[in-house]
DNA sequence: AAACGGCAAAATG
DNA sequence: CATTTTGCCGTTT
């Protein structure tokens, strides 16, 4: 690409945001020309939104991931193992944020690991305070779970959206506090 | 350059 | 025990 092209101007590209019906509200999935780039908690406040498209009117790409993202989500709220996700576009993740989604991605549903443990799983032992960093900037929460990181001292942490949200998703998925 | 966190271990009472 | 201090590290401003 030119060089006079930034990298900035490349990810504001313009993005579909189209709404998830599900049992526990409705949720926002964010598409951009790679994928699925964002998902946001049932807010109350999605009607100010001028930008969400009808789900009937999709490019057939963000079509086929939608589908596959209500199905993703529906089943992850249920507790249950998610079979197949749409495309991930992370690429607005620095080098250590992502490497943090993918060592979250391999946490098992129903089970949980430490922040300190995701430090060292991304070989960066001394990182766990960044790691709690990177788990609030997780732009996928709940398909990338990152309610599942939990203190050393087995508290619950923090969590973006709201800790009530993090009890909720562990509690579905059976795990005891 | 400094401040700020979804933290953790050590020190303290 | 519960609370406070001290060390850490990537991000953000």
């Amino acid at each position: 690409m030119p060089s006079h092209v930034s990298q900035k101007n490349e990810m504001n590209a313009k993005r579909i945001i189209v709404p998830i019906p599900t049992g526990a509200g409705l949720f926002l999935a964010h598409y951009s020309a790679r994928g699925l780039t964002g998902l946001e908690f049932p807010s109350g406040k999605y009607l100010r939104r001028m930008v969400v498209a009808k789900s009937g009117s999709l490019p057939p790409p963000v079509c086929r991931w939608h589908r596959l993202a209500v199905l993703a989500l529906r089943c992850a709220l249920a507790g249950k193992v998610v079979v197949d996700l749409p495309p991930l576009d992370l690429s607005a993740g620095t080098l250590f944020q992502t490497r943090v989604w993918g060592a979250l991605r391999n946490i098992p549903p129903g089970t949980t690991m430490t922040y300190a443990q995701i430090a060292a799983a991304v070989s960066k032992p001394k990182a766990v305070r960044a790691v709690g960093g990177a788990c609030g900037a997780n732009p996928i929460p709940i398909l990338i779970p990152c309610h599942r990181v939990l203190r050393t001292n087995g508290q619950l942490g923090g969590f973006t959206a709201g800790l009530k949200w993090k009890r909720i998703l562990l509690e579905r998925e059976g795990v005891v506090i």
